[in-house]
DNA sequence: ATTGAAAAGAGGTACGCTCCTCATTTATGG
DNA sequence: CCATAAATGAGGAGCGTACCTCTTTTCAAT
């Protein structure tokens, strides 16, 4: 008993292969009651759609461009290099991956570029940048133009952008408020550090950061955060007067990228040592951190994830079929030295 | 610029397509000289052959066997219901999976099994049962008549297997260990709970909690693991009297299935309230027990990865294509209330 | 040079689907 | 009831690959 195809459902609803094909692909120059017959057949045999044999004879393409920050992050680093990895893999087949390098900071080279992708026609767009009301007037334009568009990481939920594929940025700063809560033994002050608040992920963890330590752990306090704006001086600065003032410190919360500057920062001093040290991301550096115990432990995305997540949702999207949205759930993880994957 | 096809690969070594044909399938009947001149217009291009259009014109069905454990546990019925979800998904693509369920406990069941179902023929197989060498040798016979194997979850390393597709058990219990000994604050003593020892991963935790609590903690004690066996009276019995006896009690580990148990358990005493509880495994019941607060951790690895890993790696098997082993290693997830999924 | 097997070429059909054309049937309004 | 448009049927080509048969070429051993 193998699958039934187009000619089993022509069969079966009593038509021509062609009318068939005209449902399905909802042509026009069908009756509803034909339309109606050829439905009904396709839920009696069970019917799906071959979608390799169909997009092999449509000669489909998807063409999908990912904007991504530039700059030293190496967080972007990774995501580029897992981006390539899924280009190499099956998983992209018919698929045509650009990727795109956008100033992080300069709101207007961003639109600039987005308004640049959409010249030549494309299919879907991925996007990880800040949010601004230009880049969501730009998301609008895309819309207009038809491609299909995700947002990457940071979500821009108030933008028309059509799938968010990242984790729940406020759960992982609850998650990282609960290890550091127990970690630092329920007591002491806690230093948040990241590169800019201005980046929705940014905020959100902070806000499920508090939430857990004010109801779980009152008797920690945490201090404000501390923007290094790609800055290793500031953040060494920062961080050396925080160590030096604050005797009360037990612990550094990271909520986003420049875990780099701020593990340079932590080297420099002696009390670093007995400070729990809690950061966003699975990089080379935060991975050897880990393995010389100078953070305790890395709330992280799989960067592969987030990518095949991507181009599945873009996929669906330009094919107007549903999303699994269980399968697009990024997992929050919590990576010990232990479980280094 | 679209990717290169059969054809070209003819054009560019100058050869005809059937010999490019018979180099790409390793067909008899061709000259070395001339498989390297296809192999290097191969190269040469870039050429992936496209495996959905392969598939198509072979007509190609693997059939799939997973061998999964009959019985209460919660962790093998979610199993089987991400075994129902990837069906439901793999179904695009050429692949008829069918779930056998055999009792745990019964050796000679399970290789009755094992030998019933390679009667029609089937091209791979994924099995989780224990360790035994009647289950080797069904092993072997299997790999005699041609047939993919790979172990799940509990691995069987001195058969001939050709893959074990899970978590590295020791790494878990290592991560177990350091959340544990954190958790309670250095010193104690830990109850180590497990439904049997006779399966492979619950000996590996085992093995890795007990090395982090020895070398990271040294002023917590663990004490001997309590087997379950299924039997909730046993374990009632055995954990109210650790907990009245060992007043230093700080904490729980539990090993393997029989969470439900052990939360009964654990439920009727009242000191229970304060001890660290790691469990492993995410069911309906730990997930539940996270939300109540009556478990603090759980050491997981994801079904659904799981099941998609050991469908892909049985293909790639059945084809001879690699595997890559990163993609395929499974993560060891520490999930807490704040990052449930 | 002849023979014979091995190697290579040539060409066709099929897989499930899309998309096209052209012929034929059916429904609808005048 | 007929003209007309709409709906449907019939059939074919092609997507990239596999696999089959049948011929032709190549090359070494005689």
């Amino acid at each position: 008993m193998s699958r039934p195809t187009v000619h089993d459902i022509a069969k079966e609803a009593g038509v021509s292969l062609a009318t068939v094909d005209r449902v399905l692909n909802a042509r026009p120059g069908v009756r509803e009651k034909t339309i109606t017959k050829v439905q009904e057949a396709v839920a009696r045999l069970g019917y799906v759609r071959d979608t390799y044999a169909a997009n092999l004879a449509r000669q489909r393409q998807y063409r999908f461009v990912f904007v991504l920050p530039d700059g030293p992050g190496q967080f972007a680093q990774s995501l580029r290099s897992a981006l390539h990895e899924a280009y190499a893999s099956q998983i992209a087949d018919r698929t045509v991956i650009r990727t795109v390098r956008v100033p992080i900071g300069d709101p207007h080279a961003i639109v600039r570029t987005l308004q640049g992708v959409h010249a030549d026609g494309l299919d879907g767009i991925a996007l990880m940048v800040p949010e601004t009301p230009q880049v969501r007037d730009a998301i609008a334009r895309l819309k207009d133009a038809g491609v299909a568009v995700v947002t990457l990481v940071s979500d821009l939920p108030n933008s028309r952008r059509d799938f968010f594929v990242g984790i729940n940025n406020s759960a992982a700063g609850r998650a990282a408020g609960s290890l550091m809560g127990r970690f630092v033994g329920g007591r002491g002050e806690i230093l948040v550090v990241t590169n800019s608040l201005r980046s929705r992920d940014s905020v959100e963890r902070r806000f499920g950061f508090d939430e857990v330590m004010a109801r779980d752990f009152p008797s920690v306090s945490v201090l404000p955060s501390v923007e290094a704006h790609d800055d290793p001086l500031r953040m060494a600065r920062i961080v050396t007067e925080v160590i030096a003032r604050r005797k009360a410190l037990v612990g550094v919360y990271s909520m986003g990228s420049g875990n780099l500057t701020l593990l340079e920062a932590l080297r420099g001093n002696r009390r670093s040592g007995r400070l729990v040290v809690i950061a966003h991301e699975l990089t080379a550096a935060t991975r050897q951190a880990l393995i010389d115990d100078e953070i305790d432990a890395v709330i992280a995305q799989n960067v592969g994830h987030l990518i095949r997540s991507a181009i599945r949702v873009l996929r669906s999207l330009c094919d107007d079929l549903p999303i699994y949205e269980a399968q697009e759930r990024l997992r929050i993880e919590v990576v010990l030295k232990e479980n280094l994957p």
